[in-house]
RNA sequence: CUGGGUGUGGCGCAGUUGGUAGCGCGCGGCGUUCGGGACGCCGAGGUCGUCAGUUCAAGUCUGAUCACCCAGACCA
């Protein structure tokens, strides 16, 4: 992507209604943009960073068997109220609205209801489970205070899994594999090394502990006790004597440490499943209730999750997994040769599928070192007349100084470390 | 929801004791520049969040209302 052609610009001047510094750069850096309260627009850069979470998601949930669905934001309040989650005094934060005729109807901020509901007409034998179905969709919840910018919105992206086993072993082989999966996943997006399974409350769901992902980060509203050998935790919510000794964690070998919530999973038993009657018929001709676990992970959470943990004083640093583009490509000048190397370098590139924007406006290298450094793109790629027409000057991000290769030598080196 | 704060060109801000709006960035033009957000000259752009009121006169005072931010509570 040639920078003269993207619509969106830098900005010099942080926005005066941000604090959060995820909100703060990526809305200077032109990944997103403010709509209300809560509720964000992705713009090209921020849709690619985006999208590029939700494929790795996507991957690692097929991985274990996940089949992905899209279910419907709207949703009807019969099936709710089955479950007691229709009335405001259960759950305060829907979003409600009314179709012409004055029906009332729910906007949707979880799944289960309808998933099960819709499930009743698929799954009748045990020959039909155990079974994982997941969507990738927009959430809504109305948050009495959104704040911190991505990190919690009144409208977000999540990636809601459901699964729905015979029997309790059953469920709980699918809970870890689950589990384990979620792992791969912040492995994979670069925060494994920060991201802990926390044993929570299991809240409106289940008198079992759920499972949350906590990143460790100093502006995480959730509060947690750390093992880090064990790569275990335990929320403050739940932190008692009692607890601990059921977790088979040490007082002594926990730290207290902030985090931010990136996923949980939460033990549904057949809570859901009974109450919309949903059943299937054993062996033996008998109906049996199908046990259930849903498994969430905030998608548009994350984008700001990795904006705030990675950045410096200059802008964003992404990883290489989520980076909208791999290159920034800066010619300096407009030098005839300089031009015709650096388009040469952009065509051969993209050739090479390596994603790259490459900064062909008439400004100074200055500027175009500045957004480079502001988008956080992962390689900047400078082709100068100092230089002289068969060398160009490769720095990461993340590196002091920069290394001057052959155009051939560069794309290597992107090509294997990408 | 409770408490505190803020709304003035696209963005960030200033605006004295009420007297008809100004700066920086950005934007358009011309010229000089060109390895860490250059400089000069010219130019476009604002019913001061909204509504009502006080006043000869309101960005400035009063009331209401909307929006946004922060802290807390809440977050199944």
């Amino acid at each position: 992507m040639k920078r003269s052609q993207m619509f969106t610009k830098t900005l010099r001047d942080a926005p005066a209604d941000e604090v959060a510094r995820n909100a703060v750069l990526l809305i200077r850096a032109g990944f997103i943009s403010k709509q209300m309260a809560g509720a964000y627009a992705y713009l090209p850069l921020g849709k690619r960073v985006l999208d590029n979470i939700v494929q790795i998601i996507r991957e690692e949930m097929d991985a274990v068997g996940g089949q992905e669905l899209l279910m419907t934001t709207l949703q009807s309040r019969d099936i709710w109220e089955k479950t007691n989650r229709w009335d405001d005094a259960v759950v305060d934060n829907w979003f409600k609205t009314k179709l012409k005729n004055g029906t009332e109807l729910g906007v949707g901020l979880t799944h289960e209801e309808p998933i099960v509901d819709m499930l009743r007409l698929y799954v009748d034998s045990y020959k039909d489970l155990p079974l994982y179905v997941y969507q990738i969709a927009s959430k809504f919840r109305n948050e009495l205070r959104a704040k911190s910018g991505l990190l919690r919105g009144r409208e977000f992206m999540m990636k809601d899994m459901y699964s729905f086993a015979r029997t309790q072993s059953e469920h709980d082989e699918l809970y870890e594999k689950a589990a384990d999966a979620y792992t791969r996943v912040y492995d994979r997006l670069g925060i494994g090394d920060r991201t802990y399974r926390t044993a929570a409350d299991g809240g409106y769901f289940t008198e079992r502990f759920s499972d949350e992902y906590q990143t460790l980060s100093k502006v995480g509203e959730d509060t947690i006790y750390v093992d880090k050998t064990k790569k275990l935790a335990i929320n403050k919510e739940i932190y008692t004597d009692e607890n601990l000794a059921k977790l088979g964690l040490v007082k002594e070998d926990l730290v207290e440490e902030h985090a931010i919530e990136v996923g949980n999973i939460f033990p549904l038993e057949s809570k859901y499943s009974d109450a919309l009657d949903l059943y299937y018929t054993d062996e033996n001709g008998k109906k049996q209730s199908v046990i259930m676990g849903c498994y969430g992970i905030g998608v548009s959470r994350l984008v700001g999750v990795l904006a705030e943990l990675f950045a410096d004083d200059k802008g964003l640093v992404w990883p290489k997994a989520v980076a909208p583009a791999q290159v920034y490509l800066i010619n300096i000048g407009n030098d005839e040769n300089v031009v015709k190397n650096t388009t040469e370098l952009y065509e051969k590139l993209k050739a090479k599928n390596i994603e790259v924007v490459w900064d062909d406006r008439d400004a100074r290298p200055g500027e175009k070192f500045a957004d480079a450094d502001l988008m956080g793109i992962p390689y900047r790629v400078v082709l100068s007349e100092k230089l002289g027409s068969d060398t160009v000057e490769l720095k990461s991000r993340t590196a002091e100084n920069a290394e001057l290769l052959l155009p051939e030598q560069l794309i290597k080196k992107i090509t294997t470390n990408a």
